[in-house]
RNA sequence: GUGGUCGUAGCUCAAUGGCAGAGCUCCAGGUUGUGGUCCUGGCUGUUGCGGGUUCGAGUCCCGUCGAUCACCCCA
């Protein structure tokens, strides 16, 4: 048998309901922020990711990229962030500012697979362009938390680690560091919990700092470049949710300002989400013609859903949103009674119902089994009463006689109850 | 790209180098129109694949494919 391919999953119809979940959440929520969806094709120009990346050739060994039959050199999408800034750059003028767009898309990565990371993927990316006030930063930061909350978690869970790039630059520039050195800097600032220090320091012997320095920084901590952000958030009451961690560098170049990333409290997984200010990328991927600051952040389902899977809570909100919904199961008592049902059924389905029947004939004990296994709420027998009917609450197991006539205006009732 | 662990029924797992099994799921019944429990029966295997050692391999060895975890990296 052929197997599917490494890091790709399929959906099976279990999984299809927890991805709709996750994504129903993420539109909900960018809805009531005021966010408008957009979405572009999942194969682009290799170009366009090249441009990004001239320094970290990292990127484009991962890239799913070939020749397609006309002779292009094609990747499929690594990330949103180069089809957002083409899109925005081909019609920036059209749109008010600021614009408050997200998207909900697949994205494909060539490396081994481990937890948390596959090479197809669905991520909820969220960007406000055109604005550079740190309201648009704290507006960014409560939709994160936001939608952390609606999953069900909790301060008690997650956890967002603010930085800012800008605050290490100044430090940086106050310290004579040249652009270079800023970056190796930063590269190191990145790995302080992950290599040793002899190490760090060798690498950033040429700058002319030390692991200590960074991490003097890093503890001095930078309030005032907060501030803003910080208020707005109190303001908000989502402060508990924050917390200023100058460590939080992030990998990419292009960031101006802040960043932050989500990470879960027990610290088992890897980032949940992750994003921050790039002010000049539109204007560099476009070639100058939209200048346009932004404030944007990812979030994938993979990690996501292991941490709803480990979270009691939200993986009781998760069950409650899949549980079974059928509204109505019509038994068919009496096989020649079958185009009266269909018409029954029809008429449910009308209603704006869930309604299902048995597609071939059954025994009623068997009917009555499989309006169980399908989690319906009420039974309509059709039988040798016709025009009479029976309509059954199955969890009560009350049961009443009515004509078929009355039956819709009797669901309707039901419906308005419930 | 590097390294560790693991591949047995649809799923979860047993089987000292000696007859490949159980539970769950699924399917069919349980005497003519009422459901969750229960009872009975049934299906599903080239033990991932290919070599080797052995009288004999699911088990030991090598290769390969896949899964998984970590490193690398993280848009």
């Amino acid at each position: 048998m052929i197997q599917g391919l490494p890091g790709f999953r399929d959906f099976f119809p279990e999984d299809c309901a927890r991805r709709n979940h996750v994504v129903a959440t993420w539109r909900e929520i960018s809805r009531r922020y005021g966010f408008v969806e957009f979405d572009g094709p999942a194969l682009e120009s290799t170009d366009l990711y090249r441009k990004k990346n001239e320094a970290g050739a990292e990127i484009l060994e991962q890239l799913y990229s070939f020749t397609d039959r006309g002779g292009r050199e094609v990747a499929l999408r690594p990330e949103m962030t180069p089809t957002l800034a083409r899109m925005v750059a081909a019609r920036e003028k059209h749109y008010r500012k600021p614009m408050k767009w997200f998207c909900v898309s697949n994205f494909f990565r060539h490396e081994r697979q481990q937890k948390g990371r596959l090479r197809e993927f669905l991520q909820f990316n969220a960007d406000i362009l055109g604005e550079t006030s740190p309201q648009a930063d704290a507006e960014i930061l409560a939709l994160a938390i936001d939608l952390m909350r609606s999953f069900g978690f909790t301060a008690e869970h997650f956890v967002v680690r603010l930085s800012d790039r800008k605050a290490w630059m100044d430090f940086l520039q106050s310290r004579g560091c040249d652009e270079a050195a800023c970056r190796t800097t930063l590269a190191c600032a990145d790995k302080l919990e992950r290599e040793p220090e002899e190490k760090l320091n060798a690498k950033l012997a040429a700058t002319g700092l030390t692991v200590a320095d960074l991490k003097a920084f890093i503890a001095a901590g930078s309030p005032e470049a907060f501030a803003p952000v910080l208020e707005a958030l109190a303001a908000r009451g989502l402060s508990g949710f924050v917390q200023p961690d100058l460590s939080i560098v992030r990998g990419l170049a292009y960031y101006t300002g802040v960043v932050f990333e989500i990470f879960d409290r027990s610290k088992n997984l890897r980032a949940l989400a992750g994003g921050g200010r790039y002010d000049g990328l539109v204007k560099g991927l476009s070639d100058g013609s939209a200048d346009l600051p932004a404030i944007g952040f990812g979030m994938g389902d993979v990690v996501l859903g292991h941490l709803i899977d480990e979270t009691p809570a939200a993986a009781e909100k998760l069950r409650a949103a899949l549980a079974a919904s059928t509204d109505v199961f019509v038994v068919i008592a009496d096989e020649s009674r079958r185009p009266e049902a269909l018409q029954i059924v029809q008429t449910c389905r009308e209603l704006g119902l869930s309604t299902d029947f048995p597609l071939k004939p059954a025994k009623v004990g068997k009917q009555f089994q499989e309006a169980e296994h399908l989690g319906a709420t009420h039974a309509v027998v059709i039988g040798q009463e016709w025009p009479q009917i029976k309509l059954k609450h199955l969890a009560t197991r009350a049961e009443e006689s009515l004509d078929h006539a009355a039956l819709a205006p009797t669901l309707k009732t039901y419906k308005l109850h419930s």
